[in-house]
DNA sequence: TGAGATATACTTGTATACATCCCAATAACG
DNA sequence: CGTTATTGGGATGTATACAAGTATATCTCA
């Protein structure tokens, strides 16, 4: 278990980018460091650091009258699962081929999780468990390239995952299909693993569409 | 023309993210904030902000040590070459669908500079050209998930693209690739742009894979 | 001589002071 | 009255001071 520092600088990333993609800011409002940082508690310092870090991502723009909020459109979720729909197969494929125990078994904790909050009901914790088992995966396939480019991605769409989870049809339908990807991963199927999650995504992208675009 | 603020913390993000990207630092190098802004004639400010940006796209790791190199494998070049086969043709595609008539004419002029700078065998400037090629065809896509997905990984293999364009073969080879991929994208012909650009990144995996790895 | 405690010399993380630039309101001038 | 300077407030950009943690080297003591 890794001790990993938390700073401030990231706990303030976190937090603004989380509001962020679920629109508690109106796209185009202006957030100053010096409001936030009073908001916040905190110095300007890691405000800017994480304001910084948002720009990379896009999801704000910086200008000198202040961080622009951009957020994500709808055309942006589109974007996202056709471009996941590519590649994220090749996240399944790597796993399958390149799993470790460590990695499997990570996952199946998850996935147990995933089982309890379902029949709970939970649409927050179904979204974390959701979030969780997808980065696993893409950890399993162990390759950076593919981590950094798919990880983004996914974040960017918490928004519309947990409306999705939110429904218990989905819901259960979704657990049902990780499980799956994960038996084909254990098998060591890589073509079969591809099909599924690329399945998987089909099935996500047609809920999350068809419910409010 | 837009009037860009380019701030020293800028400065210093292009310079480290070119410096690492071409192996100027060993991998697991530690580069500490002082050295740097001693080094570079500025604070520590905006050494910090470029290393967090660099951190964020997993170039570098900031440890409580300082900041560890991890710059580029050749893995992560097979990598990168494998998901952009699956998704830059969306970018053609979509550029075939969406260019506006200033893209198109950006395009013609920047390879009219590539078939300059073909003929001059300048491989440091041919790079540059081809980066830009590459991202006004994904600006003309018109969609930035797309751009915020492959940006990134084509500035990541800037080193074997210059590599690769010091061959006049290749040059020339790409260049022509280049102008009928253009062509496609002038026809509005979404599906050849969409073949040729795929075939494009072929040869250029082949080209750099077959070479070195 | 060896083992342990302590001190020191780094590092990054955070706060704050200062410089600079931009925009908008207002005043001055034709 | 309209147009152009000017001035002021507020924003980001940069530099620096301070806090805290860690690993190493040294000093002390048994």
């Amino acid at each position: 278990m890794e001790h990993k520092m938390v700073s401030i600088a990231d706990q303030v990333f976190e937090e603004l980018e989380r509001d962020i993609l679920v629109g508690a800011y109106a796209r185009d409002e202006l957030l100053t460091e010096i409001k936030l940082s009073e908001k916040m508690g905190v110095s300007r310092t890691p405000i800017r650091e994480a304001l910084r870090r948002l720009d990379q991502e896009h999801i704000i723009e910086i200008t000198p009258k202040g961080a622009r909020v951009i957020g994500i459109t709808p055309d942006d979720i589109r974007d996202i699962f056709e471009i996941r729909l590519r590649i994220e197969g090749l996240a399944a494929r790597w796993a399958a081929e390149k799993a470790t125990d460590e990695d499997i078994a990570s996952m199946k904790e998850v996935l147990d999780l995933q089982e309890f909050y379902t029949t709970k009901s939970s649409p927050e914790q179904l979204k974390n468990t959701d979030s969780r088992f997808h980065e696993l995966l893409y950890a399993a396939s162990n390759s950076n390239a593919l981590l950094d480019t798919l990880a983004p991605l996914h974040r960017r769409i918490v928004k519309y995952r947990r409306a999705s989870l939110s429904g218990q049809q989905r819901a259960e339908q979704s657990y049902d299909e990780h499980r799956a990807i994960l038996q084909a991963v254990i098998n060591r199927d890589g073509d079969e693993a591809e099909r599924l999650l690329r399945r998987h995504i089909e099935n996500a992208r047609d809920n999350i569409l068809g419910r409010e675009l």
